[in-house]
DNA sequence: CTGATTTCTTCAACTACTTTAATTTTTTCG
DNA sequence: CGAAAAAATTAAAGTAGTTGAAGAAATCAG
């Protein structure tokens, strides 16, 4: 598996020497994911923090009339998991499913706290990933506020251009909280305008 | 000004010895707002966490045609601030306002990161803090996709039964992504059925 | 490659929510 | 307290988004 991705990743915001990349992948388990197989599902506790290093993911929760809804998706280079479950050990709301066959690497808490002790700057890592997500929930809350669907939708486009083209309009769909009907009709007032 | 609720409210997640909460005390400020008084406003870097001891405020965006949109509200015992500006130093997208009179104690990053160093358990605190508000987010988005006006009514009450006999029904309406007029007819459909 | 499955599109009828505007009720603050 | 301002209610007409159903297009798995 191309580990390089990560090293990469990390070193957008902290510097790592040889030694202490070697530890940080040490500490970092491979696994693959089949198309529609799941990661996580709703009631387990979400044990690792994974890193995509390709295909695509999203996380979800189901309601009790079985419609998906989708909290975020992710592709290579980005993290994925349940990071409150994660991190309080308790029960996850939320299922993760490969939405392509995908490769990651992940990391469990007990790692995850070696890590910290022996590379602390690895701390400040995770916060600033912290910090991120949040600040990008935040984001979603004051849209979901501001904007109405075709807005949403372009903001969406815009901010992830690359989904568009990977993601099924059903999927984006959920993520919108609109109908795929609706998106679809969208689209085409889009197009003609 | 009433400090033994701040020192509660810590002592919530970490245990606090006299000497400890003396120190803590002496980093944080206290702050009056008159009603409609504003403690951030959009661009401004948000250069301090807020601690409500008395009163309530709410954390707003204006968008173009000059609509507020709520994200979220804070009372006594609870944080307010824009974390991502505090953490980051960069521009804030949000004004926050009191509601009501209210009085705050505060706390600079400066004086933040001196109490981390003397009091490193209060980095627990406020990693704590900012783990729950992410929760709060995540479940937000999630019932903005899940649930129509009403069942985020409902929630809302259910969630926070204070705010609705304290804060105007034109604000929750705000919060909820509602007009005030629908807001009103949920109300009254409510109470007959 | 092929049949089976999933996704996308289109349409028409429907519902949740908005807008405007007028009236009443409540709150503010001098 | 009392005048003025802000908030809440009501009703009617309008719009954004849903639902269900059916056919076309794309994708998947053997």
């Amino acid at each position: 598996m191309n580990t390089s991705l990560l090293i990469q990743n990390i070193e957008n915001h902290v510097r790592l020497d040889a030694a202490e990349a070697e530890l940080l992948l040490s500490l970092f388990q491979p696994k693959v994911l089949k198309r529609k197989a799941l990661l996580l599902r709703q009631g387990e506790v979400c044990r690792s923090e994974s890193f995509i290093v390709k295909g695509c993911v999203k996380v979800y929760s189901l309601d009790e009339n079985g419609f998906e809804h989708i909290l975020m998706f992710g592709i290579e280079g980005w993290w994925v998991g349940d990071l409150f479950s994660f991190l309080t050990g308790r029960e996850s709301r939320y299922h993760i499913e490969a939405l392509e066959d995908t490769e990651l690497l992940q990391v469990t808490k007990p790692d995850l706290d070696q890590l910290y002790e022996q590379v602390p700057k690895m701390e400040r890592f995770f916060r600033i990933l912290l910090q991120n997500a949040f600040i990008a929930h935040m984001e979603r809350i004051d849209q979901s506020l501001s904007l109405d669907a075709a807005g949403r939708y372009e903001q969406f486009i815009r901010k992830y251009p690359a989904f568009g083209q990977r993601i099924p309009q059903k999927q984006i769909a959920a993520y919108l909280g609109i109908t795929p009907v609706f998106l679809s009709m969208l689209r085409k007032k889009m197009t003609k305008g």
